[in-house]
DNA sequence: GCAGCTAATGAATGAAGCTCAACAGCGGTC
DNA sequence: GACCGCTGTTGAGCTTCATTCATTAGCTGC
């Protein structure tokens, strides 16, 4: 990590892991925009030209950087969702795991959030493809929530999973920008039950408690009209 | 607006008013990387040393164009939301109003999205003093909604604020880069729908419950007096 | 051990934000 | 109405930083 001058003719993917390396820490530490290239270079032990040489631009690099990041987080969150059953937990997990990585690299989060998306080139970038296969995780639960019946049929999938999403971006901002703490375990719960539930009080009531309120109408008709006949009887 | 150096000694708030326009001009067509001082400068007819006798810097320049923006939208607001009553469609009215501000500009929302929290300085700046005046009014349509009982008391309020901006942030993205369009009515529609119901099964509580929970009411209402007469009568 | 290939260098380039010493229009004073 | 100080305005120049490129030097095949 120490910046040694080494000219060594190091194989093509050592040079390239010992950049990224020394991208990753000093955009997470400094920023894009702050972040200087040849500060870059000295960290990864080479000079600035060299970079040049692997990368096409600074926005290339911070580009392969997230890249790189984001492969492991996609496979990792499949492997682990695919051990969870039921619309619930597997909701639940997914948020939480969201929460859970940008609580472990607030700064790299940060980064992503800001610059990933300026670039007019996203839309055809690594990161949008990568982008989309890990936000399909949560889609997928929603259209199996749906068959399953423990999802509304007539819900906007892809307006939830941006409620999910922006949501956590959105609550999160502060805590990535070095203020104030993270409560992971309390904000995935409230989340998942705010999906679920809604806001709304008259959801409260499970399905069928009409149909019980009027059964017991009825019994009490019942008995009333039977006390009405006996007293009518006795008078 | 065409560029003519005009040498003349303006009033201080004719300048300033003139710059504030160039930029968000310049701002919106480009973003905030790409614009140059220099461009900047030329269109509104001054030299580049000019902006830096009324602005600190080119951020200052853009937090300033953008606060201008938000005052008049922040009133505004506040005006046009005190003739509607209901939980219901105060919040919808929030919403749609976000929505609608950023359908109309797009280019002004991606820099502000973008680029005014990546500052280190905004939490100290006046544009979060106005944020948060603007997202105020969320919070204070659902704490107005838990005293009337149309909100469940229990809802972590903040989350909800969040879920309705970061939502909307994330989902209109792509519309706000240049990328497809916005259904507004639509988007309003159903997020209010799911803030309020949720996205659960269980929720469903047909329509026409509370009619009939009503008449069952009514019902024992019914059921109690004819009691009370009986009962007084008989004894 | 030589030749050729190319990784690696580092000084040079150019663009963009920002500074500053000098200039010029304006208002007040005698 | 001429002088004087005040300050808005200028534009050349400084600095920083991404990016380039001619040159150098380690590796590999012959």
């Amino acid at each position: 990590m120490t910046a040694r001058r080494s000219f060594a003719r190091l194989p093509r993917e050592r040079r390239v892991g010992d950049i990224l390396d020394a991208a990753r820490s000093v955009f997470a530490e400094h920023g894009y925009e702050n972040a200087g290239m040849s500060t870059i270079a000295e960290q990864a032990g080479v000079v600035e030209g060299t970079i040049y040489k692997y990368f096409a631009n600074k926005r290339d690099l911070l580009n392969q950087v997230l890249s790189r990041w984001y492969e492991g987080m996609v496979a990792d969150q499949n492997d682990q969702l695919a051990g969870i059953v039921g619309t619930r937990s597997r909701l639940r997990f997914v948020i939480w795991r969201h929460l859970k990585t940008i609580a472990t690299e607030p700064a790299l989060c940060r980064v992503f959030f800001l610059e990933v998306r300026a670039a007019g080139e996203y839309h055809a970038s690594d990161l949008h493809v990568l982008n989309r296969g890990y936000t399909r995780a949560a889609v997928a639960i929603l259209r199996e929530g749906i068959a399953t019946g423990e999802v509304r049929p007539d819900i906007p999938v892809r307006l939830v999973r941006d409620i999910i999403y922006g949501t956590i971006e959105h609550h999160t901002w502060d805590y990535v920008c070095g203020r104030g703490g993270l409560h992971v375990e309390e904000l995935a719960d409230d989340l998942t039950r705010v999906v679920l539930s809604g806001i709304g009080s008259r959801c409260e009531a499970e399905p069928g408690t009409a149909d019980r309120l009027e059964r017991v109408a009825d019994r009490l008709e019942t008995l009333m009209a039977r006390a009405g006949r006996d007293g009518g009887a006795s008078s």
